[in-house]
Parts: structure tokens; sequence; C-alpha cells
DNA sequence: TGTACATCAGTGAACGCGCGTTCACTGATGTAC
DNA sequence: TGTACATCAGTGAACGCGCGTTCACTGATGTAC
């Protein structure tokens, strides 16, 4: 939070950085379960138990690597986002989800960390929580803004909403899309979940031998999203 | 395949078979990645060496239990399919997602070892693939038998498949739904994994804080997505 | 400005545990004549 | 039906490796007076 003031303070965080960098690099070359502490202690040229100083445990360091890893997709879908003239909703959706893809493409291993099957034995605590929301802020921020101008097609076919999950819409729309109704947070909820699911099963390898060509597919799959989210082509 | 015959052959099958049921249990209770051939052995009461006489290695055995598991969902959501009448497209597609969802829920670890990330160091060879279509197949036979029976609704909006995209389509129309267009395979591929995606997110903990009723919501979701698909309720 | 004391980083050894896989061997079961 | 031989299951020891975490300690850096 604060800048370091202090020599030792600058050092420590720059120590808890290199830390950090070993610790991503491993697990970008062999996933977060091979992730190990004194491993990270060896290439730093450092006694493993020296790492104890820095995190109190391998699960805390794991937390931290989270934490960055979404940061760093979200900033990267914000990044994209922000590149698209702002009344071009359905252009913003699909730079946003193309980010996500390549994203994850780019560095599969921290997006199987953050997306995939959860690491055995790690419970993730609610820290994670605000890094986690920013990339689904960016895609509800679209469908807000596009609400906001008027540009939201209605649904075609209104299927009456069950009681909870209006209620979870409800919720959803004052936290991250006010003024979007619930019919349209429904949709925007499936479509973020398709979006990743589309990028889980290319990077899990449940799209071998079915899709030719990711990118492609993926486009156009997530343009079809766009229109049934209501956003104007 | 074949009946065993002899003694020996018996107690070898079944010796096979409480193998994989250990080592389901280990799955189940701490995942794949904890799958210990050692631990396996010695709650059998064997040596761990003797394993070997089984299964030449630790991955041949992870193999046989995806395939088992693979086979598992498949026979279940086929059942699922099976009690629904068969002209009743929309109410066989939502039955047969549930019955995913089901089991997902109930073997929550052996849903992520098909459809979680992979796990390190473990390449899955082609022999588990036809197992592996069979949940696809159900799904895709329902959009079949629409089609078939002339209750396919036409897509609403009509987006020029790309190139590669459209011989893919082509290619499983041809394998899984022979009759059915490219625009509706298109759809049905992006909603099957649209709802496997949904099971994900519930499971791997996306939805927390999210979603209050994950089956309520499911539900309205896998109704959504036939329509996508055009079937007709 | 100089000194005494507290704080902190890093060491090295140890605890206690796990794993997959190989190999020479024993003894039981099945097969062929 | 009885015997010789081949097949196979299972043993036990070993190889060589890994891990997270604790703890008493040394020595350097920072702080207060």
């Amino acid at each position: 939070m604060s800048v370091p003031r202090t020599a030792r303070e600058r050092v420590r965080a720059e120590i808890i950085a290199e830390i950090k960098a070993v610790a991503r690099d491993q697990v970008a070359s062999a996933g977060a379960a091979a992730l190990s502490l004194r491993a990270i202690a060896r290439e730093l040229g450092m006694v493993s138990s020296a790492i104890y100083r820095y995190f109190p445990s391998r699960d805390d360091l794991l937390t931290a690597l989270i934490i960055d890893s979404y940061d760093a997709i979200g900033a990267t879908v914000e990044r994209a986002d922000a590149l698209v003239r702002r009344d071009d909703h359905a252009g913003r959706w699909v730079a946003a989800c193309r980010a996500i893809r390549s994203w994850a493409v780019d560095n599969p291993h921290e997006y199987a960390l953050l997306y995939g099957s959860p690491v055995p034995g790690y419970r993730a605590p609610q820290d994670t929580v605000p890094a986690a929301t920013r990339t689904a802020a960016v895609l509800s921020g679209v469908v807000r803004d596009a609400a906001a101008a008027g540009a939201l097609a209605p649904a075609a076919e209104l299927a009456p909403l069950p009681a909870a999950l209006a209620a979870d819409a409800a919720r959803l729309a004052e936290a991250l899309m006010p003024g979007v109704g619930e019919e349209h947070v429904t949709r925007s909820l499936l479509a973020w979940t398709a979006v990743f699911g589309t990028v889980s099963f290319e990077l899990f390898g449940q799209y071998n031998n079915v899709i030719s060509d990711y990118g492609e597919a993926f486009d156009h799959q997530v343009r079809q999203l766009a229109g049934y989210v209501g956003l104007i082509t």
C-alpha cells in the first residue's frame, strides 16, 4: 500500500517480488501443484527456510499469486476495452472477450490456477474476490453502458425468472450494472459463463478433434453471445 | 472384452476392479493429483510393487479411471434422456443437462478430472475419446431428433459462419447429428460448452457470492440454451 | 555524532513424511503330454 | 490320471528423489537516546 521508506523495507519488497516472479515461472511451466518453496529458494540462492521470512506458508504464497494473476488478466481486459470507441458496445464486448482468451492462451497454467479445478488442499480466502471481480466488471460495464445509452435490444422471448435468480440478478445489477434489468443481467451471467467455458474447453482439451481454428470459432461464438445479451452490432 | 475363462483370469479381473475402486475413492476424496499407487497398495494389503502386475504405471491407471468416469457420466446422461418422451425435445435437453450437473455435484473430483484443468504431467491418450463422446452424443442426439421431426426453430439472426468453423460443423453434423444444418450445429456447440461452463463455474467456485440457488439458476440457463439452439418448448 | 539495544534476514540442521519404479526372488496355479 | 514345466502373482528391499515446516542460532542493519 504505502511506498516503502527505509532501505530494509525497499529490499524486502524487492525480494517478495523476486519470490513471486520465480513462483509465477514455476506455475507457468509446471502448474500450481508443482509450486515448491524449496525449488524457489534454490533458484534464488537462499536456504528454503528463508522463504518463511516473507510468506508464512505455501498457501499464502499461492494466494498472492492468484491475486496477482487476477489483476493481470483484469488489467489486460480493461486495456482492451479502453481501446474501443465507447459507444461501440458490441465491439467492446468482443475486444474484452478476445483479451480474455489471449491472456489465457499466453498463460495457460495461470488461467488454470484461476478458472480451472481448485488446487488440491488449497482453500482460497476471500482476499482474492476484489481482484477476481475486475474482469467481470469490464464485461458488465459494457452491458451497463449499452443500457444507459438505450442501445440494449429487448430480449426476444421473456422466460420468467425464478425467484432466487431474480434476487441474485437484482443484487448483481446494483453492484456492477445499475440500470440494467434482471432479464439482461441474467443473460449477461450466462454469456460471461459461456465465454470462460469456451476458453476452458479449448485449453483443457475438450475441443480436441472438434474445433480446428480456435480463434476464429471463439470470435464467432462471442459475437453470438453479444447478440444474446442484446448488444447491437 | 471377452468373458474371463480360467480362475486366474477371473481373479485378475476382480483385483483390477478392486484397484480401480480404491483409486476412484482416492480421487473422490482428495483429487487426482493425490492418487498414489503406494496408498492403493496399502489399502489392499499388498506391497506397492504388486500393483505393477496390473497397471504398467500410474498414468495408465489414471487413464483407466478417466475412461470409467466418462462412461459413468455418459451412462447417467443416457438414462436421463431415455426417461423423457422422445418428441419432447426441450424436455430431453433439460433432463440431460440436469443429469450432467447432478453427476458433477455428486462426483466433483471425478468431474474435475474430466473437465477441469489437466492433471500436471499427465497426457491423456486418444483411448479416452470414445467414452468422452457419449455425453456429447446424447445432447446432439436431441438436436438431431428435433431436426428430423421438423421441430427445430430456424435461427433468428443468421450470422455467416467463418470457413473453418463451417467445416468443423459439417464434420460434426456427419458424425453426430446428420441432417442438422451448420448454423444449428454451431449453436449446439456453444450450448454444449455453456452447459459445462456453468457446471464448472459452480464447482470451481466462480459463482461464490454470485448465485444463491445453483440448481434453480442452472435450470433456467439450460432452458435458455435450449431456446438458443432452437428446441421448441 | 556515538553508542547500546532491538529488530530482522538468513543459515543449517533436523523432523517426519511422501512418492514411482526396478529387480531378483519365492511359491502357487495352470497346461501339455 | 499323474507328472514336468511354464506362467504368473506377489514379496521385500532398494534407488533416488521430493516436499513443508520448525528451531536455535549468527550477524548485519536500523533506531533511540
